[in-house]
DNA sequence: CGGCGATTGTGAATCGGATTACAATCGCCT
DNA sequence: AGGCGATTGTAATCCGATTCACAATCGCCG
C-alpha cells in the first residue's frame, strides 16, 4: 500500500487552449502512423511531421503525464488511446445541426465526421418545405421541436449553418437546450456564456486574412 | 518642400499574424456598422461588439498608422477603406477550386464569396465524369487544364476541397503554377514554402478540440 | 555489465503579444 | 476663449507561451 505510484491520480493543472487545440493534431498524426504500422514515434519525428518543435509536442503532453520512455519514444498506439482519452474521444457524440440549406446538406453527407466518433442524429430548418424531408438518411425537423428532441437525445454539440442575419438567435436557443459545444458556419462573432465553447469556421476570413501578403501582386 | 507630411509614406513594420487576421473582423464589424448608417466609432464600442479590449484594436491598428481623432474615435467610412486597403481588398480576386464533389459544389454556389470580392472563376477535377459539367456558372475543367488555366489568368488565389490522399499533390501542383494563397479543406498538415500563404479549415479539428471540455458529460 | 547514443520531461530563460497607463489632442459647451 | 469629458496612440509593463538546455533514464551492444 505504501509504494503506490499514485500514477492515474493525477492533477491537470489549467491547460492553455492553445494546448488542447494542439492535441486533436498529434492524435490525427498518431493514426496515421499507426496505420502504417508503426509503433514508436519520437517527439523529434512528430515535429518534423506537423512542423513544429519536439520540444513544443513535449511540453504540451507533459500537461497530462508522462507518456514516453526515455531513449526510446512515443509508443504510437499508447499515446494515441491517452489522448482519445483526454480529448474524451473514447466515446461517441451526437451532434444536432441548424440550418439544412447547401452548406447543411455538404455536413450532413460529409463521410468524415462519423469515423471520428460525431454522429449527426437530427437536423432543424424553419423553412417548411424543407421539413419533413430525408437528407443523408435523417428527416429534417422544424425549429419547434429543437428543445424536445435535443433534451430527448441528450445531444450537447451542435453545427450552427443558418444566414447570418438568425445565427445568434439559433446559437442561444441551444445554449438553452444544454448544448455546450457549437461549431458555428455563419460569418458572425457569435457570443455564448461561459461554460459553453464555440468555434467558428469562416473561409472568408481566411482568403482576407491571406490577401494581406498578395498585396504586392 | 521642407514641411511635406510624408503621411503616405509610412514604412510597415513585420506585422504579427495574429493582428492581420483580426484585421477582417474589424472590417467586417465597420461595414455592418456603416449599413446601419453609423457614421463614427470608437475602439471602445468596436471592442464590445467583438469581445475584445479596445486598447488592443488600437494597438493592432497603430501598425499600420493614425486613423482616428482624440476624443471622437474612428470614421467608420475611412477606417473601413483604409483597412481594405492594407487588407489589399480594394480590388477584385480570382480564385480557382480543385475538387468538384460535395463540398466544392457548397464552395461554388456560396454566395458569400463574390460580395467580398472573391469571384471562383475556374474549377478543376481529376474525375473525368466531373470534365465538362457546368456548376454555379462555372465549366469544370481536367487536371491538365490546370497550370495552363491558372497562369492564363494570373490567378494566385486557390481552394483546396480534394480527398485528404491528394490533397499535398494538388497543393504543390498549385504551388508550381504560382499560386501564393491556399484555402485548404483537406484534413492534413499540408506543405507549402514560405512566399505561399495557406490556412485550414477542419472542422473535425475543431469538435475535437471542443469534447476536451465535455468529458464531464 | 558498463559505456554510449538517443530521447524524455521539465525548470529556467527567452520571446512576443496583450494590457496598462497616460500624455496629447479633439469637439463641445458655456 | 477656455475648461472639460472623451478618446486616441504608444511607451512601458506584464504575462503567458515557446524554446532552451540538461539531468535522468532507457535500450542496446560489445
Ligand atoms: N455554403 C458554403 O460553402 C458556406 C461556407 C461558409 C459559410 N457559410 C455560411 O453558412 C450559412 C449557411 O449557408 P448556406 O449556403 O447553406 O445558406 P442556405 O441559404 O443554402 O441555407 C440556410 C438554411 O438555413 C435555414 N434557416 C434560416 N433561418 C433559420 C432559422 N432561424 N432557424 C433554422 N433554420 C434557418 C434556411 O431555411 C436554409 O435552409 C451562412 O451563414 C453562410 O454564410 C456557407
Ligand atoms: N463535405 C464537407 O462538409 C467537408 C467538410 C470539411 C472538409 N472536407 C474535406 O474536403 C475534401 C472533399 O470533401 P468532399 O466531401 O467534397 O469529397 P468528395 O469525394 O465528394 O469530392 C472530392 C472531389 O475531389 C476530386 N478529386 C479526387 N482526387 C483529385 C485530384 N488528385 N485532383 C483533383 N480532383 C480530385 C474527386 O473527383 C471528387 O470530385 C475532403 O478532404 C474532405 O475531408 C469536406
Amino acid at each position: 500500500m505504501a509504494r503506490e505510484k499514485a500514477e492515474r491520480s493525477r492533477v491537470i493543472p489549467e491547460v492553455p487552449e492553445v494546448v488542447v487545440m494542439r492535441l486533436p493534431l498529434y492524435l490525427r498524426t498518431l493514426v496515421q502512423l499507426s496505420q502504417r504500422g508503426v509503433e514508436v514515434v519520437s517527439s523529434q519525428q512528430l515535429g518534423q511531421q506537423l512542423q513544429m518543435t519536439p520540444a513544443q509536442i513535449r511540453k504540451d503532453l507533459s500537461y497530462f503525464g508522462r507518456f514516453g520512455r526515455q531513449g526510446r519514444g512515443y509508443s504510437v498506439k499508447y499515446l494515441l488511446e491517452e489522448l482519445r482519452q483526454i480529448l474524451g474521444l473514447e466515446r461517441e457524440w451526437d451532434v444536432g445541426l441548424v440550418g439544412v440549406g447547401r452548406l447543411g446538406r455538404a455536413i450532413i453527407s460529409y463521410a468524415g465526421m462519423a469515423p471520428e466518433g460525431f454522429h449527426i442524429v437530427a437536423a432543424f430548418d424553419a423553412d417548411p418545405r424543407q421539413v419533413g424531408q430525408t437528407v443523408g438518411g435523417i428527416t429534417v425537423q422544424s425549429m419547434d421541436h429543437l428543445q424536445e428532441s435535443i433534451k430527448a437525445t441528450d445531444t450537447r454539440i451542435a453545427i450552427v449553418a443558418v444566414p447570418a442575419a438568425h445565427a445568434q438567435e439559433v446559437i442561444d436557443r441551444l445554449v438553452e437546450c444544454d448544448v455546450r459545444a457549437i461549431l458555428n458556419y455563419a460569418p458572425i462573432p457569435a457570443l455564448v456564456p461561459p461554460p459553453v465553447k464555440l468555434r467558428n469556421i469562416d473561409p472568408v476570413l481566411a482568403l482576407q486574412s491571406m490577401t494581406y501578403y498578395l498585396r504586392s501582386l
